[in-house]
DNA sequence: ATAATTATGCTCAATTTGAGTATAAATACG
DNA sequence: CGTATTTATACTCAAATTGAGCATAATTAT
């Protein structure tokens, strides 16, 4: 019997922040002479300076982005062998958790340049259907899917939930379970990367990959964002202390992947109670609009539930 | 500087079942002759044995319980010092991994006596409403709560929201939230016993305290399932093969710590298209009632939603 | 001045929810 | 056997919520 591998364990995070329209993340872009791709920022926790593995993730962040966090929440720790090892090395076994931190916009951090701030959907293109059902999807992902399908027939369950196949019943929130079938059936540049194929089994699909199992992490992320804050108010933690009601709905837009009916949306926002009107004004191209902040805990009547989401609506064009 | 400790990993597993009313979690029991309290199963992460967490949690559950898992899910990774650690040993740390694991009624495992499956609420009182409110809640949680607060005002907020106070918005999946506070104002056994504290701060609250961090874990999955199973069709995990509405209701129930509305909990399982009728009927005291069976995946209308669950009714008496 | 743009107010039908009442089909028990 | 009790199921009804859209207000652009 072999000695037991050492455990190390890997503390990475996804740190998110809206701009405009977009649901931004903070990468660590490689140096340009390098080969690597984009990653986010983690370090190992190294448990005699780290009393938490929040206090580890602080660390980490601060010494290599530099952004001011607000809500921190962890994700998931991942396991499993040959997704995330720096070296193939058998004495040593390297266990990644994965963390979600949120930052307004007025954090961007150190060394701060638009190309460290990415786009989430330009890791995932098909999880933005906010102009419609993305082309990407019908183009690239379902042929190569109906491909990898025909080898592996007992996955096509899988595969009809996660991607809403048969009946367009496309749930948001399945963000990880997408990327995971993507991974699986070799459609990722992180599946012959960094895994155990060594060459692509199909034509890659459209998305930014990035290194070590930091895009399944961002996955984790995105469906846990989608999900949460449908039920709690963690919306407000990516907003400036004033926003109007529009630049919260692109936040919510910006999150789902999805548009939401703007009337409707008003008046569900101002039924929650969760805002207090400051008297300004913003003023830009029409009618101004009113400047609203969030109201904490006290007040609000249900301060511990989210944002009640209303269905989608159809975009035509 | 010295040598950074060895990481280890626990993986602990806290099992549901429901048998009649009761939603009950598969302890070990400590020998007569110890002074030990209850555990979860649970054992060391060993990667050269394990390809996953997943596959060491079922051969630790398999070797100490014996229990057919249905529906397994990763709660959370626990890595602060000084809740779970086996000795004091300053050069090694232990993390502790979590999980959900979910067995029918068939399935009860080795060895087993009913003392081996507990009554989640005897763990705790203050998160089973079915019969009202709980009295624990007035007679020793708050006054308890109010000594410590006295002490301690910047947890004000926390308490209030975790608990309700002022404005009874008993949020349900808040069981995790009140037991850190609970542990936290001294007011659990595991707080002087396993952590800093040497001493009983206040005088301790009803509910059976667990081994290492495991009463933590056990509040994690609480919460996480009372969640879960609103947006998720996990409930059915927990049911025999075939059950009628009232047994699956009393499961609802059993889980929110709360009870429902009869003919509306009908009302909503029937349009949510998850049932198949069997012809059968069940015949107990009353009218008999009809079998039912999950309807999997392909023929239900909302395949990935859960039981969207009324709000409780007030028990009157 | 007029068009375009954005914000906000309001309506209305369809659906869902909360809270019952009414009835049906069995057992328990004198 | 007949009547109370128990449990299941059906149906009703008002209130609230939701989905969709029309209407109007307050700006900037030309």
């Amino acid at each position: 019997m072999t000695d037991a591998p050492e455990i190390f364990i890997d503390i990475s995070t996804a740190i998110m922040r809206v701009a405009g329209d977009d649901l931004l993340c903070r990468m660590v872009e490689p140096h340009d002479d390098s080969n690597h791709r984009p990653r986010l920022p983690f370090g190992p926790f190294m448990p005699n300076q780290h009393r938490t593995m929040e206090i580890g993730l602080r660390h980490w962040v601060r010494e290599q982005v530099g952004v001011d966090l607000g809500h921190v929440e962890q994700l998931y720790t991942f396991a499993d062998q040959g997704r995330q090892h720096h070296s193939g090395s058998p004495d040593t076994h390297t266990v990644s958790v994965g963390y979600l931190a949120l930052a307004n916009q007025a954090a961007s951090g150190r060394g701060d340049g638009p190309s460290l701030w990415r786009n989430i959907y330009s890791f995932f293109p098909w999880e933005d259907w906010r102009n419609g059902r993305p082309a990407c999807l019908d183009e690239a992902i379902n042929p190569a899917l109906d491909q990898w399908l025909s080898s592996t027939p007992e996955a096509q369950e899988r595969v009809r939930l996660a991607f809403g196949r048969d009946n367009d019943q496309w749930d948001e929130e399945f963000v990880l379970e997408r990327y995971e079938i993507l991974y699986e059936a070799g459609l990722t540049e992180e599946a012959f990367l960094e895994g155990r194929n060594r060459e692509p089994l199909y034509e890659a699909i459209p998305g930014t990959s990035l290194q070590l199992d930091h895009r399944r992490i961002l996955a984790t992320a995105l469906g846990r964002l989608r999900g949460k804050f449908k039920y709690r108010p963690v919306i407000f933690d990516l907003m400036a202390p004033q926003f109007t009601l529009t630049q919260l709905q692109k936040t919510a837009e910006a999150i789902l992947g999805v548009q939401l009916h703007k009337q409707n949306f008003r008046r569900m926002v101002e039924k929650s109670n969760f805002l207090d009107s400051t008297g300004k004004m913003e003023k830009s191209r029409g009618r101004p609009a009113e400047l609203f902040r969030f109201r904490h805990g006290d007040r609000a009547d249900r301060p511990l539930s989210g944002l009640r989401i209303p269905s989608s609506r159809p975009r035509r064009g």
